[in-house]
DNA sequence: AAAAGCCCCTGGACGC
DNA sequence: TGCGTCCAGGGGCTTT
């Protein structure tokens, strides 16, 4: 499911509700999901109060009054959902990014079950277990494996033409891959670099190290690239995300940029550049689908 | 070191 | 209705 807009509305929505909230019980009903849960996870959680809401990457950062950090990797399915103590008419819960309270899939993947202090319920549902978490103190972040590595946030002003092109300089990979290579860029997914490629115009399957001169300067693709990149991110961002199949009942507040989708899923359409004739195409590229436009990204 | 493949897991859509 | 196949927004691990 969730690229950085996703992961950043979720972060938003579990803000709200627990910012200034204790963990009361945690019932922990796996011992894994994609890895181990932490040691012991239930007896450290207990009694921690929650102080910030921070997102790396996908990553979510809950920030915990002890020093230690709850980081959080909703894989492809990973969703948390929230129920509010009181509720009349039996609660129907908090919509939170994608998700509904009632997810209307399966309490078989209920994995974890949090109740605060003020009594809500916090639950994380993830189907296929590719999400995951860890307790790591604020001091060690930085180091942890999970973030030694990573790229740049696209949307802070560390992501500028002249770095993506020092770092696609020389590199044999396509630009599609480059793109969804989060030690170069962190957050992207599927969905924002195939829409990412269309807006500036570029070819998928064309070189990373087109986007540099010789000597490593940046191409105007570089420019344009970098400029399509935090357009579609800001933009799903302010539409809270995009929700796929997942889309159950009509809420207000789920994402909505899947409506704004130039190329992903629209294999057989007709691209929506003014005046461009082009059909958008589907084509696998490094196992997963990449939808572009032929005619106009060269 | 970089690139390419395989793998993890479950569910939904589709064809027969 | 049932079964097989393909596909899915993640990325880690292994091999070349």
């Amino acid at each position: 499911m969730p690229e950085l807009p996703e992961v950043e509305t979720v972060r938003a929505g579990l803000e709200r509700v627990l910012v200034g909230r204790r963990f009361v019980r945690i019932d922990q009903r796996r011992r894994d999901l994609r890895f181990a849960l932490p040691e012991r996870f239930a007896e450290r959680l207990a009694g921690r109060r929650v102080e910030s809401l921070g997102r790396r990457a996908k990553y979510i950062l809950i920030r915990l009054d002890n020093g230690e950090v709850l980081v959080v990797h909703l894989g492809m399915t990973g969703r948390f959902s929230v129920r509010a103590p009181s509720r009349r008419a039996g609660g129907e819960g908090i919509v939170l990014g994608d998700y509904v309270y009632d997810h209307g899939g399966d309490a078989r993947h209920d994995h974890l079950v949090f109740t605060m202090s003020d009594g809500s319920l916090v639950t994380y549902n993830d189907a296929r277990r590719f999400g995951y978490m860890e307790l790591v103190p604020e001091a060690e972040m930085e180091g942890h494996p999970f973030f030694a590595g990573l790229g740049v946030e696209p949307l802070s002003d560390d992501l500028t033409p002249a770095y993506l092109a020092a770092r696609a300089r020389g590199r044999k990979v396509d630009l599609k891959a480059l793109l969804m290579d989060q030690r170069i860029v962190a957050g992207l997914g599927n969905i924002y670099v195939c829409e990412a490629l269309f807006r500036a115009g570029l070819d998928p399957f064309k070189r990373a190290a087109t986007l540099a001169t010789k000597t490593g300067k940046a191409m105007p693709a570089a420019v344009r690239l970098v400029a399509a990149i935090k357009s579609v991110l800001a933009e799903a961002v302010r539409a809270g995300g995009s929700t796929l199949r997942d889309y159950k009942q009509a809420d207000g507040s789920l994402g909505r940029f899947q409506n704004e989708f130039a190329v992903y899923g629209r294999e057989g359409q007709r691209c929506l550049r003014r005046g461009c004739r082009g059909t958008v195409r589907r084509k696998v590229q490094g196992g997963r689908s990449t939808f572009y436009c032929p005619v106009c990204q060269r």
